[in-house]
DNA sequence: CTTGACCTTTACGCAGCGTAAACGTTTATG
DNA sequence: CATAAACGTTTACGCTGCGTAAAGGTCAAG
């Protein structure tokens, strides 16, 4: 039996520009091509187009195909199992879009206020992203997984007013910083006010309070220089006398 | 602050060429350009450069994200839910592709000799296609569907050996059904033999045997030119003969 | 003044075809 | 038997999202 290109494709299900197509790039040759130029496909071409489209079914390479059906059965069984690695790969890949993709569904649909939200949004996320690029692994060793993507989530979550209001409270801890360090006593009345609202700064993205995690941050902030210039920016010896104000009021020590 | 290409590039960690990309299909522009034609970018661009990758994190075609940047915040959302039912659509074909894959790599991994296995195969699927689709209706009807499938199943999982052995017989059965026609009685010693090879050819495929099924699988013979074709062309009314010797082995009027 | 780092535009290439366009061949019909 | 319709051919641009030259201008440093 043989066939014409418009035949062979309306037997496979394939239009005549995709056998073309095989032909130029050598997956599939005609059988021969007759006196017209006409391409003229035989019983082995359309057995070969079979295994084509099976392959091109499991998302292979045309490539790929070419290579494997040129090749013995166990190099077959070989790029199969390759291949189902790959899709492995890209099914664990969607996977994370699709969850991201819900979170921000979710996360857009509790009311945030449209006005120059884009911004809000780009602020929260850079931190998140920033926060867990930085310190994600310490963080993750210390407190385990469960902590940070809460604690990420709670932030992704924030209202706009409570994020605003973290940031105010943030500017604030600077000034208390200022007034508590000039006692010069970690216990004093002013550094202990300046412990709690530490506390409550901490509590904007944190999903519970404890005493070990609040002192284990402060001496985090100790051992990151990160921290360190931050807080001795502003005041200097600040990080380490917030240390030592959280560590009293922890009851650390 | 003031960016140019190279450095928005390093901050964002996308290449040049991507940003230029970006300007030319005017999905993000810079600030403004400066007397040497240089692309200067403010913090503006870099805001929506942010969220540009946001949303081609989550897979979101170029073309999407200009529309949806352009568009207020319900509108986003509507277009990441549209986006997520993409998203599932191509997961579950993924899905449903891995299966296949892993089914192929299964079949394959069960023993069967590397050499001249392409055909082999081929054959294999062949067969089963072309029963599928001539006979696959009648024979469903008639058996049902699990018998149907259950021989499709035996037919994949059989070894070469029993693959060529069935073959074999099948060529002994035209031969025996040439020296049977010549006794010219369908009862007789020959004709008998002839009808039990044909139970056991049919058992290679058939998943069990029964009298029944044999002596319907008989008259469809008769009734379908193509059978009556394939054996009256070894044996002028062979098929008619064959017919009659398996009613009789099967106790049939 | 030159070197090198940085900037520009233009344009081909990738996968897997879809979709013309412009033209030759075969078959069916008036 | 002429002509139209159906079928065949090659060539080539288009799609996405850039990578990768190539050929050239600009700017700061040595």
């Amino acid at each position: 039996m043989e066939y014409t290109i418009n035949k062979l494709a309306q037997m496979s299900g394939v239009t005549t520009r995709t056998l073309r197509y095989y032909d130029q790039i050598g997956l599939l040759t005609p059988a021969r091509i007759n006196s017209s130029g006409y391409r003229i496909y035989g019983q082995k071409e359309v057995d070969r187009l079979q295994h084509i489209l099976f392959y091109r079914e499991l998302d292979v390479s045309l490539e790929d195909i070419t290579a494997i059906l040129n090749k013995p059965d166990f190099d077959q069984t070989a790029a199969l199992k390759n291949h189902y690695n790959k899709l492995q790969t890209k099914r664990a890949r969607l996977d994370k879009i699709m969850a991201n993709v819900e979170k921000t569904i979710a996360h857009k649909e509790r009311g945030i206020s449209m006005q120059d939200n884009e911004k809000f949004e780009g602020l929260k996320e850079k931190m998140i992203e920033e926060n867990e690029q930085k310190y994600g692994d310490e963080i993750r060793k210390k407190y385990g997984n469960e902590t940070v993507d809460a604690s990420n989530a709670k932030l992704m979550g924030m209202s706009q007013e409570n994020y605003v209001a973290m940031n105010k409270l943030g500017a604030e801890i600077l000034l208390v910083l200022k007034e508590a360090y000039a006692t010069g006593d970690p216990s004093s009345e002013k550094a202990q006010e300046l412990a709690a609202k530490h506390k409550e700064w901490l509590m904007f993205s944190w999903p519970s309070y404890s005493k070990e995690a609040h002192a284990g941050l402060a001496e985090m902030y100790m051992a990151d220089e990160r921290f360190t210039a931050y807080y001795d920016k502003h005041v200097k010896g600040g990080a380490q006398f917030l240390r030592d104000a959280i560590l009293i009021y922890a009851g650390i020590k």
